[in-house]
DNA sequence: CTGTTAGCGCTTTCAG
DNA sequence: CTGAAAGCGCTAACAG
C-alpha cells in the first residue's frame, strides 16, 4: 500500500453514495443541489480534507485564473515594489493568481517567459518597466491580451498605463506659482525620457498659463542624482536674478539641492523652495524641512493593469488600446 | 467553426504520420526516437507552432514545477524586492516559476493562500517576512515542503534561513576597533527584534575579544529614524568620554547621526567614525562622507531557500531542519 | 524504435 | 434534483 494517494471526486462521490456529477456540483456552488445533499457531501469533504485538483479542473475547463506578470527589472527602484502590490492585491480580490517572471533585461529570458505563460494559459500578461519608458516587445505578446505598465510600445497597439508626466510637470509648478513665485528653477533630468520631456512640458505649460515668459536660464538638465542637484542649485543661483523656487526632476536631486542650498546659508522654504518628485520616503520624509514631492501613481498602475485585464472580456475588442495616464498626486510637506 | 482549438499533440501526430507517443516522446527529449522521426515531428511542430498545454502535463505526471511564494507585506523595506529577485533568478535557472501571494499580514489571506498552493500542487513553498521575526503560521505549510525566509517559528520545527546578526554585530564593531577606536557607542533599535538582540550580542562579543570593557553607558536604545539616531548622539556625546565612533542599528539612524555630528561640528570620520547598517543605498551611496555599512543578505536568502526547495528531495527525511544564518558583507565607504 | 491503450481528476451534457 | 458517460491533452506502460 503505496503513500496515500489523492483524495479524489470519486472518492467522496463513493462516501456520500451520490454520483460524481453530484460532487462536483456541490464544490462549485451550483444551484440545483439538495441542500440535505449538499451539506452531506460537505461534511465528507471537510472530514477528509478533500481538495479539488487545481490542473484538473484546469485541463477541463481551459480557465487558468493565472495572470502572467513579467518585470524587465525588479530592483532598480525601491518604489518599483508598489506595481506588484497594486497588480497583487487586484489580482486576488478578482479570484487570479499571479505568476511573476523577471527577465533582467534578457530577451532570452522574455521570450521563454513569454512561451511559458503561453503553455500555462494564463488569461493575460502584464510587463511592467521599472521606470516610464518605450519597449520593444516579441509580438507573441499579442496571442492574448496584455498590458504594459510605466511603458507603452511606439505603435500603440497595446494597452498601457503611465504615470501623468505632463500633468505632473504642471500641477508642481503651478504649486510654486501660487505660493507667488515668479523665478521658478526646473533641474531636469538630461536624459530625454518621457518622464523628463514631460515634465518640461507640463512646467511651460504652467508658466504659460500665468502669464510667465519661459526663461531658458532656469532650465538645468543634469545626471538624476545628489551631484547633480548640488551641481545645478550653485549654477542657478550665481545668476543675477536667482530662482527662489527649483522643481526638481527627483528627490535624489532634491537632496542635492538642499545640500547646496544649506552651504549656499539659504533656508528652505524661506529663501527658496523645493520641490521633488518621487515621494522616496527615506528622502522626502526625513529631509529637514520635509521634502514637498509628487509621487508616481504605481501601486494604482498596477491595479489598473489588473481590473483592465480582467473587465477585459466585456469590451469585446476594443478599436484603439487604450492609453492611459494616471496622476501623479502632490505631497505636500514643509519645503514649499 | 468555431474559433481554432488548440492544436494538439494528436494534430500534429496525424500530420506526422507517427503515433501520440512517438511526438510525445520527441517532445520530452526521450532517447528512444529515431532522428528522422524526431526532426519531421519538430518541424510540424514549429510549423503549426505547437504548444502543449501545461495542465495536461500536469495532470498526467503530478509534477507542477511551480514554487508558492508569500509574503507577509512586500512594501514595507525598499530592499525586501532583493529576496524576490533572489529566489526568482534561481528558480528561473531550476525550470521552476515563481506563484506570488502577498497576505498583507491578513490571516486570513494567508489561510486562502496556502489552500490556493495546495489546490495548485505547488512543490513548494517559501515564506518570506520583511524583516527579521518569529512568525506563527497555520500547521497546513507542513503539508509540504516549506521554507522560512528573513523569519522562524519558535520551535524550529520548519527550516529556515535568516541573517547573522550576531556575526555582522561583530563584525561592524571589530572593524571599528581595527580602526584604533576604544570607546564604540552602539544606537540601537529600541524594540527587542532579533536584529537589535543579535547585534548588540555581536556588539558585546567583538568588545571582549578586543580586551575592551562593555560601558552600558555608550548602549542607547532609540526609536529606529533619523530623529532616534540624532538624539542618541546628542546624548553620547554629552557624555564626559565620548565615544569616538558610533555603530548605528541601521542607516536611517546614521542618517540622523550624521546630522547631528553635523550640528556638533564633528568631523566625520576624523572626530567621530560612524557605521550603519542595511545599505540603502539612496542613504548609504549620497551621505557625505560615504557611510560605510553592513548589507542584509536578501538576494542570497530568496535564492538560498529555492536551492534548498529544489534540493531537498535528495535529503530524504533530514532529522533536524535546517536554521541557515546568511553572513552580512561589510561595505566600507568613508566614514570610518 | 514506435503505435496503441489506459487513464490523471474534474466538468458537463444527457437522460432520467 | 441526480447518476452515468464522455472526454479535456498529455504521459506511460505495453506490446510489437
Amino acid at each position: 500500500m503505496p503513500g496515500k494517494a489523492h483524495v479524489t471526486i470519486q472518492d467522496i462521490a463513493r462516501k456520500a453514495g451520490v454520483g460524481v456529477g453530484t460532487v462536483s456540483r456541490v464544490l462549485n456552488d451550483a444551484p440545483n443541489v439538495n441542500p440535505q445533499t449538499r451539506q452531506l457531501v460537505q461534511a465528507i469533504m471537510a472530514e477528509v480534507g478533500y481538495r479539488p485538483r487545481t490542473a484538473a479542473q484546469t485541463l477541463r475547463t481551459h480557465k487558468t485564473h493565472e495572470i502572467g506578470f513579467i518585470t524587465d527589472e525588479i530592483a532598480s527602484t525601491p518604489f518599483a515594489v508598489d506595481v506588484i502590490r497594486g497588480a497583487q492585491d487586484a489580482a486576488w480580490a478578482h479570484g487570479k493568481i499571479l505568476i511573476l517572471i523577471n527577465t533582467n533585461r534578457n530577451p532570452d529570458v522574455l521570450h521563454a517567459a513569454l512561451e511559458t505563460m503561453l503553455e500555462r494559459q494564463v488569461e493575460g500578461i502584464i510587463y511592467a518597466a521599472m521606470f516610464h519608458q518605450p519597449v520593444q516587445l516579441p509580438i507573441t505578446v499579442c496571442e492574448l491580451p496584455a498590458v504594459l505598465v510605466d511603458c507603452y510600445v511606439e505603435d500603440r497597439t497595446l494597452p498601457s498605463v503611465v504615470p501623468d508626466e505632463v500633468t505632473a510637470g504642471r500641477l508642481a509648478t503651478a504649486t510654486l506659482i501660487e505660493r507667488g513665485h515668479r523665478r521658478i528653477g526646473f533641474i531636469n533630468n538630461n536624459e530625454a525620457t518621457p518622464a523628463a520631456v514631460g515634465r518640461l512640458a507640463g512646467y511651460r505649460q504652467a508658466l504659460a498659463e500665468a502669464g510667465i515668459p519661459f526663461d531658458p536660464l532656469l532650465l538645468c538638465p543634469e545626471a538624476s542624482d545628489p551631484d547633480g542637484g548640488y551641481r545645478s542649485v550653485q549654477r542657478l543661483r550665481q545668476q543675477p536674478d536667482p530662482p527662489t523656487a527649483i522643481f526638481c526632476f527627483n528627490d535624489r536631486m532634491a537632496m542635492g539641492a538642499y545640500a547646496a542650498l544649506r552651504d549656499l546659508k539659504l533656508a528652505i522654504p524661506h529663501d527658496v523652495a523645493v520641490l521633488g518628485f518621487d515621494n522616496q520616503e527615506i528622502i522626502a520624509a526625513n529631509l529637514r524641512p520635509g521634502l514637498t514631492t509628487m509621487q508616481l501613481p504605481h501601486y494604482a498602475m498596477g491595479q489598473w493593469a489588473i481590473q483592465y485585464l480582467v473587465g477585459e472580456a466585456s469590451e469585446a475588442e476594443n478599436s484603439h488600446p487604450p492609453q492611459v495616464q494616471l496622476a501623479c498626486p502632490l505631497v505636500l510637506r514643509e519645503s514649499v
